[in-house]
Parts: C-alpha cells; sequence; structure tokens
DNA sequence: TTGCATATGTGCAACTGCTACACCTTTTAA
DNA sequence: TTAAAAGGTGTAGCAGTTGCACATATGCAA
C-alpha cells in the first residue's frame, strides 16, 4: 500500500481536508447559517470555486464519505450470527452509527450542529436512503424473495429513514426502540 | 356564507390564483427548474417581492393549502369504522390522496412535475410530516398508551412519510401493499 | 533536461431563490 | 373627511452555485 501516490494526489487530499477541517470549525464556533461558503474558502486559502470542485454543496463540508456504507449493510444482512433476526442486525448498525453519537461527548458540538440545521439532517437523511435499494436486494436475497418485492423495499425505506427520525426524537433511544420493536414484529410475522 | 366578503379579501385571493396559476401552468410546461421566480411574478403582473408575500417558497406555488388534514388523520385514527384496525384507516387516507393520483389521467402532468422535481417531493413529505406529532398523539390515545410513547410515535412517522416512497416506487399499489402489510402486522402485534 | 498534454486552481461575472427597505396606493373604519 | 392600516412596488442586495477564460502545476515522454 503506497501512502505517497504521487504529489498531486497528496495535495488535493490536504486541500480537501483543509476545506473540511476549516468548515467544521467555523460552523462548531458560529453556525452553519452565519458562515458562508466564500468565508470558508478564504480560511483554506482557495477560490470559491475550487471549494465547489471538492464539495457538491455546502452541507457535504460536513460529511465525511460514505464509501463502505452500501457494503456495510450488506454485510450486516448476510453475515449476522446465526440466530439474529434481519431487522436485529439492522439495529445493530443503526444503533452504532447513531445512538452512540448521542452518548460520546466528543461529539456534543457536533450533535448541537445537527440538531439547530434542519438542512444537515435532511443532507444526512438523503446519503442513507442513497443505498435504498441495495438493501431491499439485500434483504429480499436473504429470504428468498424476489428482489423487488415491495415489503422488502418498504423494509429498507423504513430503516435507512429511521436514523434521522431516531436523531431528532427527545430521547433516541427509546425512540430506537420503538421504530425497531415496530418493523421486527412487522417483518418476523412477514417473513417468519 | 359570505361569497364576496370585501373586496380586499377578493383581490387577494384572486391574485394568489393568479400566481398559482401562472406558475403551474409554466411548470408543467417547461419544467421547475427551467422557471424562475421572477418569470411568474411577471405572469401573474405582481412584483417579486409580492409573490413571496404570498408563498413562502417557490415549491409551495405548486401545492393548496393543507388546512384540514390535521383533521382528517385525527378522524380517520378517531372515528373509524369499528372492526377496522389504526393502521387500515391510515391506510385508507394515504390511499385516497396518493394512489387515485396514480391513476387519474388528469394528474399525469402533476405527476410528471413532482417526478421529476425532487425539491418538489421533499417539500410534499415536508406538509406530511408537520403533522406527525398530533397523529402520534392522536394513536397513542386509541390505543390508550401515554401521549409520548416511542411506538406511535414511530408508526406515526413511517405513515406520514410512505406517500413520498409510496409514489416514488415504480408500482406505487404495490408498495403501498408493502408499507402497509409490514406495519400493519408489526402494530397489530403491539397493541393487539 | 526539455516539452507538452492534462489536471488543477484562479478570478470574475452572472444567475437564482429570497429578503430588507423605503415608498406609494388603496381600502377600511372612525 | 381623514387617518391608520394593509397591500403592493421597485431597487438593491445577499448567499449558494455555475460557467468561462485564463494561469499554473504536475506527470510523462522524448
Amino acid at each position: 500500500m503506497q501512502e505517497t501516490a504521487g504529489r498531486r494526489e497528496r495535495k488535493k487530499a490536504a486541500t480537501r481536508q483543509a476545506l473540511a477541517d476549516a468548515a467544521l470549525r467555523l460552523f462548531l464556533d458560529r453556525g452553519f447559517d452565519a458562515v458562508g461558503v466564500r468565508e470558508i474558502a478564504d480560511a483554506a486559502d482557495v477560490a470559491t470555486t475550487t471549494l465547489f470542485k471538492y464539495f457538491p454543496t455546502k452541507e457535504s463540508l460536513v460529511f465525511d464519505e460514505d464509501a463502505g456504507r452500501a457494503e456495510a449493510l450488506a454485510a450486516a444482512v448476510r453475515d449476522r450470527a446465526p440466530g439474529t433476526s434481519v431487522v436485529d442486525a439492522l439495529r445493530a448498525l443503526v444503533e452504532h452509527d447513531v445512538v452512540r453519537r448521542h452518548t460520546d461527548p466528543d461529539m456534543a458540538g457536533f450533535r448541537r450542529l445537527l440538531d439547530e440545521t434542519p438542512a444537515l439532517r435532511d443532507y444526512r437523511r438523503g446519503m442513507w436512503l442513497r443505498h435504498e435499494a441495495s438493501l431491499a436486494a439485500a434483504v429480499a436475497a436473504d429470504a428468498g424473495l424476489p428482489p423487488d418485492d415491495p415489503r422488502c423495499a418498504a423494509l429498507a425505506h423504513f430503516v435507512l429513514d429511521s436514523p434521522d427520525f431516531i436523531s431528532a426524537a427527545p430521547d433516541p433511544v427509546r425512540a430506537l426502540d420503538g421504530v425497531f420493536a415496530l418493523l421486527d414484529r412487522g417483518w418476523s410475522t412477514l417473513a417468519g
């Protein structure tokens, strides 16, 4: 594994990181809406147009790449421990990604930022839902159903929609329980 | 019931209608993104600033008021026929509002507009979800559960999220079946 | 090393949704 | 009749985003 894959690659990565770092720092300081993209570009010492060559929107500056999430979802379904239901496996994944952030004190600032910025929550929901089709297919394959089975599609949609709902709830842990109680019982009487 | 409730009211209503009509006509003609708000205001013969006194956003030009939807949801839960489950009653309401549009040929243009404009679908989803809390409370009251029961909140959320998912699906009728099969079985084993 | 094609970055100007402001006109009500 | 209140106007401007023409840096080949 080459660490230094050419100066060009390294500079690109550095620029990208500088932008993301500057943006997050400014957002945490003063709030998402109070910081303009021109200011972020300035802080990272690049032109505004350059910023948009790295990040398609202002919101995307806040989130890491989600490379691997599609695979993580498929793996959660495929490689789950024997005796674990699909819904339980997905619950564990959501719990890991969402609820942990609500108890980790290092994420407090980040969490507050998300809480007070609907645009960011919407963006994150979209990132989850990008994998709706592939999760539906994985669930269908696991259950031995046709890949376009509508109940699998519905389950996949609700699971991927849930992180947003859960972290916006007053008590996220209880919300997680509620969501997966409903889905688990619904799914088990369909598939089991 | 006064038909003519003062010249002022009538003029306001006429301006509002002129804006909505002009907007829908232009959108259907050329697509949502290809029409600017300045052009819509021009077509309705008002200033751009006036347009935004009637409609808070460009998207809102497309949709009627949703006055009464909150009440319709509460009524669907409260006044349902004996022997009908809460989920079935809500299914009927969603079916009426969503699936009918998919079979009515008069709505074909409107439907295409929605299909090709994610911003409009998101806006409509938001309109449904505005009643999430009140629906959750109605469901909880009906089931004799505390008003903040997380399973009721989850059910309400998924029901109100579903119209968007359903009408975006390749086969909306099958999607409707899938969604409500899942929710119905999940809910009945919790509440029944 | 030199030279060149290409990837990357720059600055400017513009467009789009949306808002603030100061002003004018119509309607309502005393 | 008059004055307040409501509605509408036009201008100017902001913020996110993009297109364009030009500059620079890099990787590769000779």
